[in-house]
DNA sequence: ATGTATAATGTAAGCGCTTCCATTCAGATC
DNA sequence: GATCTGAATGGAAGCGCTTACATTATACAT
């Protein structure tokens, strides 16, 4: 393909001057004649010549080319991240490749060494919830790559990995949502979610209990359920949690971990003809695209996704070794409603 | 960054071999002695040694990184698309880099010139739904692209585009869900959503127009409205539809272009108080994840938009100059039911 | 002992750019 | 008219690999 393969050479000695001319005029220098520059741009435009980055990468050492890590595009959650990244990349001039997450943890080939080989100039990982047998492996080969190119973090970062990120605190998030929750009359609120062993003490259900300690709830272990962050996951949960306890003891609140999860609360509680808010609010996290269309529209928090993608780009380029947090605002919609004991059961 | 900078030459020398032996026994030839294999490895691994690509690249002319473009990857129709191409590309050993429309049609710099520039081995675009004064513009960007790296095209192709694409028939598609609903009793059948002036004769409201003229109905023009196909945009069309329609006239069975629109049709329904299925059917297209949890739970099509991805990733891969498209199924759920002209408003 | 095939390794010329340094050539200065 | 200055341009050495070809060493046949 690229029949006109042109170089720099052709492009030469069709004007009749050498090739540091040429690149003088491709790279805009000034010190070059009108006249010369005007017959050179004359012969580019005529054959159609583009510069080879590629070579041009090789004298220059670097690749204007970043990568980013993700555990699944799928998860819209994920997909903004990679959209606020990729668009703060172009807009400064850089390309932005998406690499899963094998790259990281289960190549048979050296981990990381695809990345490396590459030589992108930086690179972003999203390490949200890494189960507890794979957290040594990430950090490991997060070490090596450092050693040849700028990493930086995004997630929900354990404090022992010590990089550059952009980390939300989502402990400190979930509690400000059982503060919301305590504050509408909810005593009985349940959590649904997450990894069990995830060792992070910034995790989601961290802020839970803290929150319930604030308001002097006790934590109550049938209100804890783990599980993958999916609308299934979600789903079977809820399922369980209601399965095991007396009716009277069914929460009146559930925080989702996000709103995948929240999806398959509501659609359980809608399944057990428990009414949203009326006879138990939900809540979830991230306030991905559908949750305004949700039944009853999902109360969420923003997490910035786009915003927090972005500034890992600027993080990268600028170099700086900071881990700065991204902020965050609750959506009220018509999950929630204040906890009302006088109301029957429908 | 990459302090450890070593190339070829460092491990040569450090051996006491040639750059040739190293180059060998980093692509695994088997013209080399087990003993200087031996050393050589070793002196890669004491060194971390990781040869650069970008000078592989300049050598072989070929760089083993594909392109995508997609209008918007938060739409998980799309990201859907990238994902199953990046999946497939990866397992072929090829990267794969997203880039944003602005790089074929707005770009201040030539359009396509960033793409050109990285000598990418090939190019996936997903043409959907192009608005008629963008149709030239974006065809010429492509003509001038393929003269550089094969481009396969993904979505609705307009047949006047003579590119290697995968593109799913939506007018049969659309046309065999008009044969479902008007079997299930329907006669009075919107359809919501697609761009007025699209030329494409595959597009989603000509096949609707085949499917009332298979069912002998009408085409009516008050029950076709244009709009984007975002949630947003569903929920007022629909609403515009119903605001000028007296009661008695309004459609029996909605189809939406996609199920971001389908979205919106609920919630409108859902604010007028019709009952779905009851009193309107509504029908989507994409079966995006959150169509399970949509209340009612959406009916939609299932587009196979991984599949998509990952074949064209093939065609490019491979070549093959031809136009194939994938296969669809109807997805059955909640929100389609039987009309029943028996039934009360309620 | 000589010749020949084979395996192991080295040499060097690219690949298409950038960039430092050298050269040329006006025009200005004395 | 000789010297100097600075703008415009050219020459050539990389950048870090691959690879065709050349060279050397080894083994075996004659």
């Amino acid at each position: 393909m690229n029949s006109e393969n042109t170089t720099i050479y052709d492009i030469a000695s069709e004007v009749g001057v050498s090739i540091a001319t040429v690149s003088r005029v491709l790279r805009g220098e000034t010190n070059v004649s009108p006249a010369t520059r005007e017959k050179v741009q004359q012969a580019i435009d005529r054959r159609n010549y583009r510069p080879s980055s590629i070579a041009r990468w090789l004298t220059s050492k670097t690749t204007h080319s970043l990568g980013i890590i993700l555990p699944k595009l799928l998860n819209p959650h994920y997909a903004m991240i990679f959209t606020g990244a990729q668009e703060e990349a172009r807009r400064l001039g850089y390309t932005m490749s998406l690499f899963p997450w094998a790259s990281l943890d289960t190549d048979a080939y050296n981990p990381a060494t695809m990345l490396i080989e590459r030589r992108l100039d930086g690179l972003i990982v999203c390490v949200e919830y890494l189960p507890p047998d794979h957290d040594e492996l990430v950090h490991e080969a997060l070490r090596t790559l450092r050693r040849f190119m700028p990493v930086v973090l995004i997630g929900c970062v354990p404090p022992w990995y010590d990089f550059p990120a952009v980390a939300n605190n989502n402990a400190a998030m979930m509690r400000s949502i059982v503060a919301y929750l305590t504050a509408m009359g909810h005593e009985k609120i349940a959590f649904i979610g997450g990894v069990q062993e995830d060792k992070d003490p910034h995790r989601r259900d961290i802020g839970y209990e803290e929150g319930l300690q604030d308001a002097r709830l006790p934590y109550t272990a049938s209100y804890r359920v783990y599980g993958k962050g999916t609308p299934e996951a979600g789903k079977a949960a809820l399922e369980e949690m209601l399965g095991s306890l007396k009716r009277d003891y069914w929460p009146t609140a559930i925080i989702a971990l996000n709103d995948l999860v929240a999806m398959g609360c509501l659609e359980t509680a809608r399944k057990h003809g428990i009414s949203v808010p009326g006879q138990m609010s939900v809540i979830g996290c991230d306030d991905l695209f559908c949750a305004p269309y949700l039944f009853p529209s999902l109360t969420s928090v923003n997490t910035h996704q786009q915003q927090t993608g972005a500034r890992a780009v600027q993080l990268l380029i600028s170099g700086e070794q900071r881990r700065e947090s991204v902020e965050w605002e609750l959506v009220e919609r018509a999950s929630c409603a204040p906890f009302n004991s006088e109301k029957g059961e429908s």
